[in-house]
DNA sequence: TGACACTGCCAAAACGTTTTAGGTAGTGTG
DNA sequence: CACACTACCTAAAACGTTTTGGCAGTGTCA
């Protein structure tokens, strides 16, 4: 591999031009070779180690078989390998590679770093949140193919893919439900974002599906964090006929709920029932007893959304499509028959 | 912005030729232009928003402005985004763009998506693993200049760069020293990598420095996940003459000694001290009470590696050099005098 | 025999840049 | 007045592909 080898090379090397090489190796050649000049052309183009060179082909052919992922902080949430392996997965085998970029909180960057994408050509856009939100689409994408993963514009124009958050808690509620319990708790988020209405949305549904009564005093909204985890449940749990079963925003809230049964001295599951969302091995396997949540599908929604970008970019025009994955319970040792 | 606007429409535009509308958009060309026309042309192209093309720029300087960033498991650590949004910001600052793929554990798919990164022509590759340890390159790298991150080869022949475990671990025990412990215990992990032996030697080497007895019966080696660090913890807090603190080999671990303690009734630092690894957010924030731990610098190490490339690449042909990086002291509240 | 279609190959243009090697005035110099 | 020099600009080649529009040669058919 003295120095790089390229199509004359392989040309010269098997006696034809370049052109027959090109035809030989590209299937849009047809049937413009015969099939055994085709087979030779193949042999020496192995044999020499050929690998077409894909800014050239790019150039000619105006497209880079690269597309651009941009997200938000891709560093303070475990989701983003999920979400970029789905989508690199896709593209890979579809024979596209990602250009990753992140840009903070930083509009301008963002703005920045989607021109630099632009630059190299890249043939689409999946544009990524960490968490799912509401997003207004930046004026440097204009007619770029862009798909959104777990976010969603409010004009709906452009295709997306998110969690169904509804039908998560409607899973997780009714886990629960199924246990025996009756008196469910809600530990819900307090931001203004489609998880917190989706959410108690579900959980509503889920206990009105049931027979059960729907009661305002059974549910919080606080940071969605461990701290404030711990404190909003030690709060619920304290309140006369307290629920024997808490279904919580995430999993860190989670975490903040065993630590609050831990503190008033009740037992999972033998005495307080629980279910996060988000599935995050990290923290739901290592809780003691692990803990049953609905899973989030990120994996699966990058790889919808690269999916749903390539056949965008190959296709014919399509409508836009709003999707919302399914998220499956998680079955760990966090929920049990409530108490007596 | 109806079509793209090429080098052309800005020579036309501006009234000069192409060549001179090159020349006064790049440093290279020096002082080829007057002042006032390369002002002009500045004018008239960002009038335009003209955006050189990069596949065409690539390709005539035979460098594409792209680094491949090539991982192992990018989905099961939450330290793979803090490590990519290094290397993605340092590329950034220089005018690069980051290809990222991951291949999972399996070889010949990595070897097929390096040769894909070498098809789009990547200046250069950083080579990282999740965790510390020890590689060997794949061939298909061949001379394309590469470095590695959070891995090193055997024959150092390649620039690295990875944690200083020895000093991490020196910086746990001492903050443990230093708070009056003399019985120091330490949660290992089984595994054959770098860390586990640096980080014995460090604790070996923190204890010795302050004369204190190194004391096998201390050590526990095991897989490096909560339920083992709660099985390790549990069974060394009930030897008699019982260590006061704990050194964790990782924050996972260190969450099962947070269990440990909650089983054998010990409390938090009042009877027990620990210190964790890692800093992972996820788990030292939310324990309770906060965990103290050593940071593992995979934002610092992405950014190292790409600068690093980046020198390797743009200036003169250099020496290897092996880094490594320390590792910080982040104080939460695990960590007090030892009891009585 | 000539018109025609097919088969199998190739020359050359094009993609959008950068850079080399001049070219043209204008200004001194001998 | 020829000459060199400077200052500013440009034509054209090159990077490595793909694709259009051929062009020979060989049958086929009237």
């Amino acid at each position: 591999m003295m120095t790089k080898v390229g199509i004359r090379d392989v040309a010269k090397a098997a006696g034809v031009s370049v052109t027959t090489v090109s035809h030989a190796l590209n299937p849009a050649g047809g049937t413009r070779v015969k099939t055994e000049t085709r087979e030779h052309i193949r042999a020496v183009a192995k044999d020499l180690g050929y690998a077409p060179n894909r800014l050239a082909s790019g150039l000619r052919n105006q497209r880079s078989q690269i597309l651009g992922l941009v997200s938000d902080e891709i560093t303070t949430t475990p989701f983003a390998g999920a979400m970029i392996r789905g989508a690199q997965d896709a593209a890979y085998e579809r024979g596209y590679v990602l250009m990753v970029v992140n840009s903070g909180l930083d509009p301008e960057l963002e703005n920045r770093e989607i021109r630099m994408l632009q630059q190299h050509q890249v043939d689409g856009i999946v544009y990524a949140r960490m968490y799912h939100q509401g997003v207004t689409l930046p004026e440097e994408l204009g007619t770029l193919p862009t798909v959104l993963l777990d976010a969603a514009t409010a004009d709906r124009s452009i295709s997306s893919v998110v969690p169904d958050e509804v039908a998560a808690a409607e899973t997780a509620v009714e886990a629960l439900v199924r246990a025996g319990h009756t008196r469910i708790g809600m530990l819900n988020n307090v931001d203004d974002i489609p998880a917190t209405h989706g959410r108690l949305q579900g959980y509503q549904n889920a206990l009105g599906r049931h027979g059960l009564q729907f009661n305002p005093e059974l549910v919080t909204a606080g940071v969605a964090d461990t701290p404030a985890g711990r404190e909003s449940a030690l709060e619920l749990l304290q309140r006369p006929a307290r629920p024997t079963a808490l279904f919580c925003f995430s999993d860190r809230v989670a975490m903040g709920a065993y630590q609050a049964a831990a503190a008033l001295g009740l037992r999972i599951p033998e005495d307080l029932s629980i279910v996060g969302t988000d599935n995050l091995e990290l923290i739901a396997a290592a809780l003691w007893p692990g803990l049953t949540t609905v899973a989030l599908p990120h994996y699966e929604m990058g790889r919808w959304a690269v999916t749903r970008l390539l056949d965008d970019i190959e296709g014919p025009e399509a409508a836009a499509v709003q999707e919302m994955l399914s998220c499956p319970l998680i079955e760990r040792g966090s929920v049990g028959p409530p108490p007596d």
